[in-house]
RNA sequence: GGGCCCGUAGCUCAGCCGGAUAGAGCGACUGGCUUCGAACCAGUAGGCCGGGGGUUCGAGUCCCUCCGGGCCCGCCA
């Protein structure tokens, strides 16, 4: 609600400067520090002394005077040396809260596509995957809930190095044919029996360098996609993607198409793009210098204005002929908005419990119809900032196809990495060096198998919250109390991913994540629990929820919001379509998580302060129900933007 | 050598396009359970917003510079 007084508010105020001052300027509004200056404040005197010539002060008392009437507005004055603070009418809008909010937007049939996920498929997903899976799926939902429409895609790499070093383990390392290996798929933790081997595999390299040529064989068989080692990636990367889409899933996380390499490769894709970069112009042939015999896409395509020296440019296509990951990369990113001019197939992989479709890429013809899967107006990529620069080049490559307005609505969605805190690697027992030991934090390596799996946090989440839930509810059937020690165990865990901003590193700490007080997601879902406490409280009594337009009027609303507390703590309430759209223009879900702390601290304030069930006055009384279902819908709503459910009780 | 990010309370972090007295959680210290159950609430202490210049009516926020920390920059994949 209080968006929409917002954007009122500022569509009046930009058009009777434009008309008033004949000035075309971003008028500011804000919020004020203190309550007691209203709810909103405009700057804009102090914006326009500069072109009127005029004092702050004098500006401000005739906009003032003039722009009367806004509707829902109560009054404007100036303050302080040019200020003016508006404050809203509180009858009015109590009144309109009790009426059903519009929806945010019309649908405009533009497809927004988000990749993330994209963990290579060859062991175990860690706490870095789940930073990446969680500010993807946090931001489509908050995409979706404002209107848009989204389609959301997991990329596999499944013919990789890193994906054939673990082939190479089993083959080469350990000796083991297909069957051996499908066999020990079948088990439920293939995904950290791979994880072992992965770093098995690396430490041998490491030891023995010459066999680094398992390696390249492996890789070649893998890409010819025939013979035992081909097969055998098959069945690691298709297991290995099933614990993945496990994982995620305990978490909501789901998707709705998985683009495979190994379709890329075998439908050509490359092959489409190479010729549109040559034929553009977008690369050219190497002849001399270090990258003689290669295409290569100049550096001034993705350096900045500065000179760009021959050393910064990019090889594309080896000498050998065969293409760099950047190169395959540009191929997919063309076939995302559409433009590469071919398709995959696809196959319906599996259906959620949920009854979501979840499709893969295949390289034949299907009978099955699916759904049209790329072809995106705009293209969010969640991938850390590691890899800035290579995402710089994808999007220079389309710039030089000349795709430059699909090279805009190219966005690198990036994020800082997740390491470890030195007191949770001591836990973990890992040996640090002394430099080590000194850092704040420690990355954490896959090829090292040095890290936290993703499984064995939400499992020791799950039972850190069982005992809580446990010593609690002893009564409680024990299913029923793992069910919530669950919910809990992934709201703390979603949280914990959601409300550090995408460019700040985590340095995670179990103790940390592991909390499950102050700001923490359960904080928040025990305001949610709370909020429904009261009412399913009232039903027990006999009573039932009234019709509040029934009950309650602009006038009612008046008398009960002239209390200063009441007014703030609706305020608080109904921000929360502001917080929203301000995260989303900011890409920032982070802002949500925050809000939806703000909105539990201001309802836990609420319920401490005034007993609702046991209040006398029937005016009063229909008001604090009122609030405390208005709470519990902006609860609602704001936790499932960021994918947390809410427990029975807690 | 080049690029990106970070530096705000003891610790971990917010701070929307530059705006009024810099906020939160944890930790520390005081208090509060008479079931709408305390995974909560009320309060106290704690800040040269890394240093220095500049732009501005106004800077934690923008520009320059220095210091400290992190990440990236192969015809590997």
């Amino acid at each position: 609600m209080f968006h929409l007084i917002e954007k009122r508010v500022l569509e009046r105020v930009s058009d009777y400067i434009r008309n008033r001052y004949s000035v075309d300027i971003p008028v500011g509004l804000e919020q004020p520090k203190q309550a007691a200056f209203g709810e909103l404040a405009l700057p804009v005197a102090f914006q326009l002394a500069k072109h009127l010539k005029q004092p702050p002060k004098v500006i401000a008392a005739q906009i003032a005077a003039d722009l009367s009437g806004i509707e829902g507005i109560a009054s404007l004055e100036v303050a302080g040396n040019g200020y003016i603070n508006l404050r809203i009418d509180r009858a009015y809008y109590g009144e309109r809260l009790l009426q059903p909010e519009p929806p945010a937007r019309e649908a405009d049939g533009r497809k927004i596509i988000v990749e993330h996920t994209n963990i290579n498929p060859n062991k175990a997903a860690h706490i870095g995957h789940l930073r990446n899976a969680v500010l993807g799926d946090t931001f489509v939902r908050m995409l979706r809930s404002a209107g848009y429409r989204v389609e959301v895609q997991n990329y596999i790499d499944n013919t990789g190095v890193q994906v054939a070093d673990v082939v190479a383990g089993f083959h080469f390392l350990e000796k083991k044919r297909v069957d051996e290996v499908r066999e020990l798929a079948k088990q439920d933790r293939f995904d950290y029996l791979c994880w072992d081997l992965y770093a098995r595999v690396s430490a041998y390299y490491a030891e023995n360098p010459e066999a680094l040529k398992w390696r390249q064989d492996t890789l070649h068989a893998i890409e010819s996609g025939a013979g035992e080692i081909a097969e055998l990636g098959n069945v690691v990367a298709d297991r290995i993607v099933m614990a993945h889409l496990n994982t995620m899933l305990r978490l909501g996380i789901e998707y709705d198409v998985l683009p495979r390499e190994s379709e890329i490769l075998h439908l050509k894709f490359w092959a489409t793009a190479f010729e549109q970069l040559k034929e553009r112009k977008a690369i050219y042939f190497e002849t001399e210098g270090k990258n003689k015999g290669c295409w290569v896409m100049p550096g001034s395509a993705f350096k900045e204005e500065g000179e760009a020296a021959e050393d910064d440019s990019k090889v594309i296509v080896r000498s050998n002929g065969t293409v760099t990951y950047v190169g395959k990369d540009i191929a997919y990113q063309l076939w995302k908005f559409g433009l590469l001019g071919k398709d995959f197939y696809y196959r319906r992989l599996l259906d959620y419990p949920s009854g979501h479709p979840l499709w893969v890429s295949t390289d034949t013809p299907q009978e099955e119809k699916a759904p049209s899967f790329g072809g995106g107006y705009k293209v969010y990529n969640v991938i850390d900032s590691r890899q800035s620069y290579l995402q710089n080049v994808v999007v220079a490559g389309l710039r030089a196809l000349g795709y430059q307005e699909q090279a805009e609505r190219s966005i690198h969605f990036s994020y800082e990495m997740v390491a470890l805190s030195p007191r949770t690697c001591a836990e973990l027992g890992i040996e640090l060096s002394e430099e080590d030991k000194r850092r704040p934090y420690v990355e954490v390596s896959g090829r090292k198998g040095l890290g936290v799996k993703a499984d064995d946090l939400i499992d020791k989440l799950i039972e850190t919250a069982l005992r809580e839930v446990d010593a609690r509810h002893p009564e409680a059937p024990p299913e029923e109390r793992r069910k919530v020690a669950t919910q809990i165990a992934t709201g703390a865990l979603r949280y914990f991913m959601l409300k550090y901003t995408r460019n700040s590193v985590i340095a995670f700490d179990f103790q940390e994540a592991l909390s499950f007080e102050g700001e923490t997601g359960p904080y928040v879902q025990y305001a949610a629990v709370r909020a429904r406490n009261i009412l399913r409280k009232l039903e027990e009594r006999g009573e039932t929820l009234p019709d509040f337009s029934k009950e309650l009027d602009c006038e009612a609303m008046g008398r009960q919001l002239a209390s200063d507390d009441f007014w703030q703590l609706l305020l608080a309430a109904s921000k929360s379509g502001s917080a929203v759209e301000r995260a989303i223009a900011s890409g920032e879900p982070s802002h949500v998580a925050k809000y939806a702390f703000q909105l539990a601290q201001a309802f836990n304030t609420f319920y401490h302060e005034y007993p609702v069930i046991h209040e006398e006055n029937r005016e009063k009384k229909m008001f604090l129900l009122w609030m405390t279902s208005y709470f519990r819908s902006q609860l609602e709503r704001t936790l499932g933007i960021l994918g947390i459910e809410i427990p029975d009780y807690m």
